[in-house]
DNA sequence: CTTAATTGCTTTAGGATTAAAATATCTATA
DNA sequence: TATAGATATTTTAATCCTAAAGCAATTAAG
């Protein structure tokens, strides 16, 4: 292999490092403070961003994981009283997926926590150089995307 | 909270975004190419860079996760003759787990491959461009475990 | 030497994850 | 209006993962 491809793979194992440190913190945080877990943690984020609930298909489809996996999460989540399942009228295959107010008040805890969270392990970097990362990162992404788009044309 | 920290919250989710996004397709390859998992992958590459083999909870350790995760996938390893366990002489309790001659052969082809699908994934970065993010991440996981070690000391 | 603490590993219980199969419903077409 | 195909969700089987408990063996303290 060259070394180009040496040092994108060194780039892709610090990247990996780096993520895989502040996610175990944040799955610890959110585990001892709130008894709760990341994968629940993000259903409540997303929706929390659409206050009208989603259907669940829409769910996973946010999340970008599978339709079982978003089953078994709201299966507990309602079992809690966080969230909630309505059917969709016109539709009795559907459900829509939405916070409770119980749900909403308990996410609101959580999300200012979890900044706080990536605040203090972030603090290493200026806000500058957080605003300048994350442009590059974004050019990485769509990089990659438009890679995968020219090798498989078939997802549009 | 600050500005600050919303710029440190927005580099972590595009991070993780990134992340994400290239752990998927290389479970994806794995699964697809090698019928393997990344889990599987990561044991062999831990072993493979320890010929003479790793104690279970030294390869728990280097790869940073539970001793019961590492029994579990020693476990299939071993089934497919992937690894084996060797008795350490003088400690009854401790086992050896290494890669057998055909886990060798078997890991040998499917890093290259990886080294390859990463390459893809990330060609739109420059090899210098890698050298100096890959350089920030150090310069931020440092940080980031600085700061643990002041909140918490007794990590050593 | 005996016992207490430690160490190394496995087991257990529960949640997360996927792909694939199963169910139920809806829609379009003949 | 049948019915074939598509769509929305759940279920199933397998792996992964953790924390905590359990077991066996080693080490240290007295």
């Amino acid at each position: 292999m060259t070394t180009a491809s040496k040092d994108r793979l060194r780039l892709w194992l610090r990247l990996l490092g780096l993520t895989r440190h502040v996610d175990g913190h944040l799955r610890d945080k959110l585990r001892v403070e709130f008894k709760t877990t990341l994968p629940r943690f993000d259903v409540m984020a997303a929706l929390s961003r659409h206050p009208e609930g989603l259907k669940m298909s829409q769910l996973s489809g946010v999340l970008r994981v599978s339709n079982g996996n978003v089953t078994g999460i709201a299966d507990r989540l309602a079992e809690e009283g966080l969230v909630e399942r309505v059917p969709v009228p016109g539709d009795r295959r559907a459900m829509i997926l939405r916070l409770t107010a119980a749900g909403n008040a308990e996410f609101a805890e959580q999300a200012s926590a979890h900044e706080g969270w990536i605040n203090d392990m972030l603090h290493g970097i200026s806000a500058a150089d957080a605003r300048q990362m994350a442009a590059q990162l974004i050019a990485v992404a769509q990089a990659a995307e438009n890679k995968e788009k020219i090798d498989d044309p078939s997802h549009a």
